[in-house]
Formats: structure tokens, sequence, C-alpha cells
DNA sequence: GATGTTTATGAAAATCACTTTCATTACCAT
DNA sequence: ATGGTAATGAAAGTGATTTTCATAAACATC
């Protein structure tokens, strides 16, 4: 799998004619490491423990190149900062997100999205993406 | 209606032990004058032209007021703007929107929500509120 | 109505989360 | 090795709030 999201951010890099860097190959291994939705802070965090060198401009042009390549996509979950979720082939989902502790499940319901087309369809609207967040309290924070 | 909500908010001043100001009254009454979808900016600049001495600060604070007497909800769309939008008792309604034009369409879909509800259990999930938004071309902007 | 205590307001400064700029480095095709 | 781009990091800039603070308005209570 990172196999593959490496190859796919290189050919990104070569089709582009844009160049390979330490920081870009670093920042990816941090991404592909990484929790399923990162904000552009916390990966700054967890790769700058480990190469100080690295700014955060960087990560913010990094993440935005992932998402230009297909392995990554930018979420808001309304709470003033831009996520990066990864991208896996052919596949969308939405999320469950607890408003306790912060936990995001991901889910797909392929029923959901075919009553969604319905709806854009008789509003004449042609739909390009769209956004499903569900709100509440996780199992756990249920107690 | 409005008369409704004016009086929602005044329960709540009272409540809250808060003042009845002459800006707040003023700002409510453009709130609920405008359209369902208006972001601080907007109702400022409403309210600015014909109340010039009202601030900024103050249609934003009042503004969050509204949100938390339950007369207005926070929206986001991801255009980096916050918007509010009107509370009617018992309604929720999900959005269209257009990515060209900015064009919202409101719809509601209770099969949906059924769904929504499924899922969310079937994660184990309290579910308190939820956000699903469907982006693409509006008939207009389609041609 | 005058007064005292709080809360509200407006202007300006401060925050926050990016975004962009720019001088300096690093890549990489010769 | 080198010349021409592209990339980087630090710092400055942005845009949309959000907070601060001195002043003004409410709303009891005299």
């Amino acid at each position: 799998m990172k196999r593959v999201k490496k190859k796919l951010f290189s050919d990104f890099i070569a089709r582009k004619g844009l160049k390979s860097t330490r920081q870009r190959d670093t920042i990816l291994e941090f991404f592909l490491a990484s929790d399923r939705h990162m904000s552009i802070e916390e990966l700054y965090l967890k790769v700058r423990a480990k190469h100080p060198n690295i700014g955060y401009a960087t990560v913010y042009r990094t993440l935005k190149l992932f998402a230009e390549a297909g392995l990554a996509r930018e979420i808001q979950f309304g709470d003033g900062q831009t996520r990066y979720e990864h991208v896996n082939e052919g596949e969308h989902h939405d999320h469950l997100v607890c408003t306790r502790c912060g936990t995001i499940v991901e889910f797909e319901n392929p029923v959901i999205e075919k009553l969604q087309d319905e709806v854009a369809k008789s509003h004449g609207f042609l739909i390009e993406t769209h956004k499903m967040e569900l709100y509440g309290l996780c199992p756990k924070c249920r107690k």
C-alpha cells in the first residue's frame, strides 16, 4: 500500500516536472504512517520531532501536493482546522465525529449515496462531490 | 414568525440576565429580514447601510447570541466564511451548493435521515446533529 | 428622575490558521 | 562540475474572526 502511494507520488512529481526532495520524501513517510485524519499542524509537529529542520510551510505545501497527486484529500470538520485524509482508489467514505473526544469513524453507505443523487437530480443539480458528517457521542463517551 | 423569534430572543436575554439594546434589536430585525444564509460580513454590510454606527464586533457577538438562543445556526461551506442560517423549530435541512455561482438550495429527506440514524447506531454512536452538503453545478450553471 | 452597578458597544489590537514572499539551497539534465 | 529551475525556511502578509479596553447604555434601586 505504502509502496503504491509512493509510486503514485513520484509519478506525479515526474509528470509535473517537479523535483524529488528529501523533505517531500520525509513528509510522505510520516503522512503514510499517520492516522487517517491529520491537520497540517499535527503532521508538522510529528515531522519536526525527528526533523527539526523542516518548516511548517514545506509541510503545508507538500500536503497540497499530495492532494493534487490524488493521495490525500482536504476535509473540514468545522473546527477551524483543515485536515488531510488518505485517499484510496475508488473509495469514498463519510464520517462519524465524536463531539466529546474527537474520534472519527469512517463509513460508507451506497443507499444514501444513491438517494443523494436522486435529490440532486430532482433539483437539476449535477453533483461533483458531497460531504456528510454525523456528529454525536461515540460508544466510549456515552459511557 | 418574526414575532415568535423576537420573543424567543427577548426571553433568552431575560433568562440570561443580559440587556436589551437598540443594536441587538436592529441586528435581529435585519437578520430576520435576510436571506437564509448570511455571513457576518454580509449582515454587517446590510446593517451598516442604515446604521453606520453599529460595529462589526457587535454584529459578530449578536449573531453568536442568536445561535445560543436557538434562532440561528452556524454553518460552514468550506469557503472560509462562517454563515448563519435561520432555525425553525423542529426543522432540519441539508444543502445543495453550486460550486460555480454559490447558490444554495435547501432540501429535506427523511429516508436519508433514517439511514443516517441506522449507520450511527451500528457504530454505537448517539447522534446529536449532522451535516450533509452536495456540491455541484446548479441548473443555470450547467447551461 | 438621579444613581450605582453591570453589561454592551465600537475602535483598535490581537489571534489563528493558513498563504505568500524572497533570499538561499538543492535538484538534476547536461 | 555547472547552469537553470524548482524547493525550502524564516518571516511577513492575509482574511476572518476574536478579544481588549475605555466609554456608553441599560436596568434596577433609591
